[in-house]
RNA sequence: GGGAGUUUAGCUCAGCUGGUUCAGAGCAUCUGCCUUACAAGCAGAGGGUCGGCGGUUCGAACCCGUCAACUCCCACCA
């Protein structure tokens, strides 16, 4: 058969595909042979692969192809997440597109049409899974959505909360307005972004202000409910009645509008007061209507005299205190900060510390709502616009400046996330993450590379917060919560047997009486992947099932390193809450796929490439070389499509190499030639010996990239350029039998070695190159056996040899097929019996010498200890040399120098290791000899 | 503001317990080759004060201190 010019991976990855699912390859069932676990991290069900997955995938399929091919039973089961937010707003964007509206539609609808939009979308990743060649078993393909993961994410549920983890609670939230659902902490991107900082004038209630301007800080209305001196303050005002409205207005009226707002001589009428006020800068305008405190730090000189005092927030006019608290940065804007606790988490925070009024002024969709009195309806942006322009024409507005800052973007939207107050279920965290951290901490799971996330792990562990585990969506799996008329709650796997613990706590009778409804909510995604390792084997529906037995835990969990606290961490503590243990040994984190400038892959950017158009571009092999020989563990990976040409380049390298090893076939002879080809051979299996065993080890410390260059280099330099060019016959010539087996034996365990990294061409060249009725997917690894020192010393010195001779032809500008002379002046020559037959030929030298004495009219090169004599039949122009071999000369006295001063240093002879010292003597001879020679050469140069 | 990490050739990175596998690899560059497997190739070559300074040591890319630059995570000063 007639082998293309250069190789095609098109047809070739696509047949061999099927035939290994064909053969069931990758299906696993247990049996006697040690499992070798992976769980795919599951993509998005609508999402398509990008460069980061293609890195992932790539990685887990070398380490389970690894595994299969070395005695494991190797299981990858793929399979795909719901991600509630980000499909829920698919689809409801693709209804929008049809005229429909999701607040229109029932729930049952709604899902209708999400479960069909998974049924056409959702098969999208897995045939990219397959283009990359990934070894997963198609018979185990989980959804966190299939009945029976459904069922188990609710039994966790019903458990945490009979365990009492789970409680359900009012709490700042960050809310997502577009999708108008609470996002964990986490779910929170922060960017930086140039904002505004607006200088609003806020006016003083002028009667509240006190006359001594030094009294002291007991004197303060408000204090904090928490703080010691409430009960201890004589003067101090009861808690209670700072939330009564009296108690604001203890002193005096509220101005009307026009008081306030008026110019100076519209107020000089009745009323007479001199209008006083303070400044306060604030980033968000459009809440002003929300604040419910002005908040000045206690130490600030500037506003000791607003002890006790009031302010009026501008155009609503309500008269708020003024507060005094440590939070306040003096040197901040003007020092004063208003208070808006139901819109920004600190003074939230600061409200719950002096019992402030919480007045939540926006609607769920980012409107404003009627608590906000102006401007309802309006958009939270529009809002801001009109408001400042508000502000501004009312003399309000001091100035603006603009302001760096950073926001909170909604990671599944992308939306600014607004802080609110809602009512939420929430996890506690602080039980399951003891067992979790120890787990890691006690190397129970070993976290590669190295133990650089160790720290952020202890740290997230230790401070770690309740989880809000709900969201206002449809698409995930709604909470199991039923709450009667008068809003009772209580918690079962289903509606009846939520009855039933509604009979157990209010009786039988109120139990059938009651209107029970489900809670409209569903689970926070994660909740459910956090079950992944154990629910893909139906661990938590059919606890110790013989499966779960023999999988659980997994091996190695390969992921990004940027949903450690999301995903890894949590299915930590899963594991040990309901399997008592880890649910993987080892975890890989994947660095960022970038672009070759270093910037994060995104779809604004356009720098992220379609995964198909590149397999189709270079083929599979070529992309997941690529990706792999450019990816140094744990760090960042700069994409670049060279890395893809270079990974192209190396498929056809091998592509040759099948040609020109199948080539000789049909040139097998008698065993001729015997010394030479039989060295190379025995020399290229210690080679072959030396490099699996440290690719194995390189393997099993998950260093993927160093295993693939060193595969690479193995086969591109020492097999193709060295051993391929040593054994080939010549023109007419033929190879020994022995020799031609021996070299597709080779090529077969370096494929084999291969195979993991790059599957197709892999099995294409294993059968192309002897008839074979097994698969290479499948062959079992040999243990790579000792290589022998002494034929690989040899080998070296060949291959220096014949560098320093080519070297030294290049510069002379000697013909390769110019033939030469060689001498050669060593004190081991009978390192160079075996190899002078390749010697001669590679060289083309006639013959060589050995000789002791320097050659005259040569060109001598020094290659290691020894020197090399180089004669043409036509005279050589040898007037470089003297300068290079005085060159040679001056390094290696300096070399001597350097020696001498070790070697004369008493310390060092102390304290230095025998060895060390012994080295550094036999250095000094090598050196003082090697000067010697070249000294000679000199001589024999004139 | 707190924490972690990085800094070695033009670029991306190795360099494990301090000492000849110590200054390396790949890519890029340069030189010479269409040599009958491969120009997507072959044969060679050049290139670095190991971020700066100080210390420990007989000996430092490696250990310690310090400064600088960059990156990431966490906290989120209106």
């Amino acid at each position: 058969m007639e082998l293309s010019k250069n190789y095609l991976p098109a047809g070739t990855e696509e047949k061999w595909y099927r035939h290994w699912l064909g053969k069931g390859y990758f299906n696993s069932t247990p049996d006697e042979r040690p499992a070798f676990t992976v769980v795919i991290p599951p993509p998005n069900v609508t999402g398509v692969l990008h460069m980061g997955h293609t890195l992932n995938e790539t990685v887990q399929d070398i380490l389970v192809r690894r595994a299969r091919m070395s005695g494991y039973n190797a299981c990858w089961v793929p399979g795909s997440d719901h991600a509630s937010i980000a499909t829920e707003a698919k689809v409801v964007g693709m209804l929008k597109e049809r005229g429909i509206d999701k607040t229109t539609i029932s729930r049952k609808e709604f899902l209708q049409y999400a479960y069909e939009w998974k049924e056409k979308y959702g098969g999208i990743i897995y045939n990219q899974i397959e283009k990359l060649g990934c070894s997963v078993d198609w018979n185990r393909v989980t959804f966190t959505m299939d009945d029976h993961y459904y069922k188990a994410v609710i039994k966790v549920f019903v458990d945490l909360y009979n365990k009492g983890l789970i409680y359900r609670g009012a709490r700042m939230i960050n809310w997502d307005p577009a999708a108008k659902t609470a996002l964990s902490d986490e779910e929170v991107e922060y960017r930086d972004v140039q904002g505004k900082l607006y200088y609003l004038k806020y006016m003083l209630d002028e009667s509240s202000l006190s006359q001594d301007e030094n009294r002291d800080d007991k004197s303060a209305a408000w204090v904090p409910t928490e703080d010691q001196t409430i009960n201890n303050d004589p003067l101090g005002v009861a808690v209670e009645s700072m939330k009564d409205e009296s108690a604001w207005l203890l002193n005096g009226t509220p101005l009307t509008p026009e008081e306030i707002n008026g110019d100076a001589a519209a107020t000089t009428g009745a009323a007479a007061r001199s209008y006083n006020y303070i400044t306060i800068a604030t980033q968000r305008p459009e809440t002003i209507m929300g604040d419910t405190a002005i908040c000045v730090n206690p130490h600030d000189e500037r506003y000791k005299h607003l002890r006790g005092a009031y302010a009026y927030v501008p155009l609503i006019n309500r008269r708020v205190p003024i507060i005094f608290d440590e939070y306040i940065d003096k040197d901040f804007g003007t020092g004063v900060l208003k208070v808006t606790p139901a819109h920004d988490i600190n003074d939230y925070n600061l409200g719950l510390k002096y019992n402030l009024d919480i007045i939540n002024t926006l609607n769920e969709d980012g409107t404003l709502s009627e608590a906000a009195e102006i401007f309802v309806g309006e958009d939270r942006f529009t809002a801001r616009k009109k408001i400042v322009q508000a502000l501004e024409e009312k003399g309000h507005l001091l100035k603006e400046e603009t302001y760096p800052t950073r926001l909170g973007y909604s990671q599944r939207t992308g939306v600014v996330v607004e802080p609110m107050i809602s009512t939420q279920w929430f996890l506690k965290m602080k039980e399951l993450a003891g067992p979790a951290l120890e787990a890691v901490t006690e190397e129970k799971i070993l976290i590669h590379p190295g133990e650089k996330f160790l720290a952020t792990y202890r740290y997230w562990m230790e401070n770690v917060k309740d989880w809000c585990i709900s969201r206002q969506l449809w698409w995930g799996q709604q909470i199991p919560a039923w709450y009667d008329e008068g809003g009772n709650v209580v918690v079962g796997e289903d509606a009846a047997a939520a009855r039933a613990a509604y009979a157990e706590k209010w009786g039988e009778s109120a139990a059938a009486q009651a209107q029970l409804t489900q809670d409209e909510d569903v689970l926070d995604t994660w909740f459910s992947s956090w079950l992944w390792p154990m629910e893909v084997f139906n661990g938590i529906t059919r606890p110790g099932n013989p499966e779960l037995k023999y999988y659980y835990p997994t091996s190695v969990l390969v992921t990004g390193q940027d949903i450690i606290f999301f995903w890894v961490a949590r299915m930590i503590m899963a594991g040990m809450e309901y399997e008592k243990g880890i649910p993987f040994k080892h975890v890989y984190f994947t660095g960022m796929v970038r672009d070759k400038q270093g910037r994060k892959m995104s779809k604004s950017l356009g720098n992220s490439p379609d995964l198909l158009e590149l397999i189709d571009k270079y083929g599979a092999d070529a992309v997941r070389f690529g990706i792999m020989i450019s990816s140094p563990a744990g760090n960042d990976l700069l994409f670049d499509d060279a890395s893809l040409e270079q990974g192209r380049n190396f498929n056809n390298k091998l592509w040759n190499a099948l040609k020109l090893v199948k080539g000789w076939s049909s040139r097998v002879g008698e065993e001729e030639r015997e010394g030479e080809a039989h060295f190379a051979a025995d020399w290229f299996q210690s080679r072959l010996q030396q490099a699996g065993s440290e690719i194995g080890s390189l393997l099993s410390q998950f260093r993927l990239s160093e295993a693939l260059k060193t595969l690479y280099s193995l086969m591109w330099d020492d097999f193709c350029s060295w051993y391929l060019e040593w054994i080939k016959p010549a023109q007419e010539g033929s190879l020994p039998l022995s020799v031609y087996n021996r070299t597709v034996d080779y090529f077969t365990q370096l494929i084999q070695l291969l195979h993991p990294f790059m599957p197709f061409i892999t099995e294409e060249i294993y059968h192309l190159l002897a008839d074979r009725s097994d698969d290479l997917c499948v062959k079992q690894l040999a243990a790579p056996a000792q290589a022998d020192a002494l034929i690989l010393e040899q080998g070296q010195l060949l291959k220096d040899v014949i560098t320093a001779i080519r070297d030294a032809r290049n510069k002379h500008g000697i013909k390769p097929k110019e033939s030469i002379q060689l001498r050669i002046q060593t004190s081991s020559q009978t390192l160079y019996q075996r190899i002078q037959p390749i010697l001669l030929k590679q060289v083309n030298a006639e013959a060589i010498v050995y000789t002791a004495e320097v050659v005259p009219g040569a060109i001598a090169v020094v290659s290691g200890k020894d020197t090399l004599y180089l004669q043409t039949d036509r005279p050589l122009d040898t007037t470089g040399q003297r300068d290079n071999l005085l060159k040679e000369i001056d390094y290696l006295k300096g070399f001597i120098t350097i020696i001498d001063k070790k070697l004369g240093n008493e310390r060092f002879i102390q304290n230095a290791k025998p060895e060390v010292v012994e080295l550094e003597r036999r250095k000094r001879s090598d050196a003082e000899t090697k000067i010697k020679v070249i000294e000679e050469s000199l001589a024999g140069l004139s």
